[in-house]
DNA sequence: CAGGACATGTAAAATGTTACATGATTCT
DNA sequence: AGAATCATGTAACATTTTACATGTCCTG
């Protein structure tokens, strides 16, 4: 239930609409929590409904102003202090490289290529936002820069380990020889399983 | 619909039941893309009904040996060639960060040490599977060993940012100077937001 | 013969994605 | 007046998580 709580946080900043909170997501938090336009929705209307936050004046084109209250303060609070994050990895990225060998050397290798070419821009992008940025010396600002660093690194990190490892295909494909099976082939090799079972990587 | 391509690539090494499959899960791809146990079998039932998937002999147990079809091996090479993957990127950690204005900076710094240290826990464990596991040739191996290489940098990065962050939250503390707000306060500060919005962290 | 590993499944609930639907206000 | 932006919502579907349910085989 990460989602209320990203909510909860941004709005212990202050008070905002839907449509503003959703911008939010959209321009920062989706790079650590994507969410959609129906989810900020509908779990606005949820969390009101627990008292964990108020409508306030009601704008504009119906615009309502949301305000969180103690209660969703200390929601807020519990979370950050009593709870463990999970930290659940998924990367589809990642997992086609396991497969990889199902392609043939010569689009493994693009395959790689675009991926650090992604990381690349991806660095780019965020130093962009880096200068763009006003830097305040608010909550979201302070904190907001710490994650950015991470941004940062991360990009650079999986940059860097696509180069590397295009590399070391290089250097096996040298010692190995030879132009990978494009399709099947190895499955079938002398151990590459034992009683049809996969040897787990640990 | 990563899952079920994640399967076709593991049944393309060779033949599995979902409980080596499910092992598989729990001791590798779980790093890259987690599935339980309900969800293996259940989508094996579907790739057999799309014909993607056969039974070969019924062992033991009620164990059934599943293979892949020539139809599998096409929607995996699909998958692979001809499909973008999605960079979803999603990080309890990382969210919190943003939200560690309502803590106090006590907890706040806790938070980040601690965070470092199961980043550096991580990159022990990984480490001892590298030396762990005996690299083969194979598929699995030769592009299992890339996917590890990337989990070591990711690990070491995050150890790395958590000691930097810390540092840079010293940093501040000396120059902003005081205990930062347990709960609320900055939330109203001058400029902190504007016509009730957020700024847009870019 | 008991306990652990092997082995497969279903159901319900929570979460996330995609598509559709509608209307008001502001800007050019 | 028309387009862009502001603004909120619902419905259907897919995916993920958690819990429950059941039975077999092997080892000490």
């Amino acid at each position: 239930m990460s989602l209320r709580h990203a909510l909860l946080g941004l709005l212990a900043e202050g008070p905002a609409s839907g449509y503003d909170l959703m911008r939010t997501f959209d321009t920062s938090l989706a790079n650590v929590w994507p969410a959609t336009q129906s989810q900020v929705y509908t779990e606005l209307n949820r969390l009101t409904e627990g008292k964990y936050l108020r409508v306030g004046s009601e704008g504009p084109r119906g615009r309502k102003e949301y305000s969180i209250t103690e209660a969703g303060r200390a929601e807020l609070r519990h979370w950050l202090a009593d709870t463990e994050p999970r930290h659940t990895v998924r990367s589809e990225t990642l997992l086609r490289v396991f497969f990889l060998g199902n392609v043939g050397a010569g689009q493994a290798r693009d395959y790689l290529a675009r991926a650090g070419e992604r990381a690349a821009g991806q660095l780019e992008r965020l130093r962009a936002v880096e200068k763009a940025v006003s830097w305040d010396d608010d909550n979201l600002s302070v904190y907001g820069r710490l994650v950015l660093e991470y941004g940062l690194r991360f990009a650079a990190m999986q940059r860097d380990w696509a180069e590397w490892a295009l590399a070391e295909l290089a250097t096996r494909g040298r010692v190995a020889g030879g132009e990978p099976e494009a399709h099947q082939a190895a499955a079938h090799r002398a151990g590459a399983h034992r009683e049809g079972r996969h040897r787990p990587v640990r």
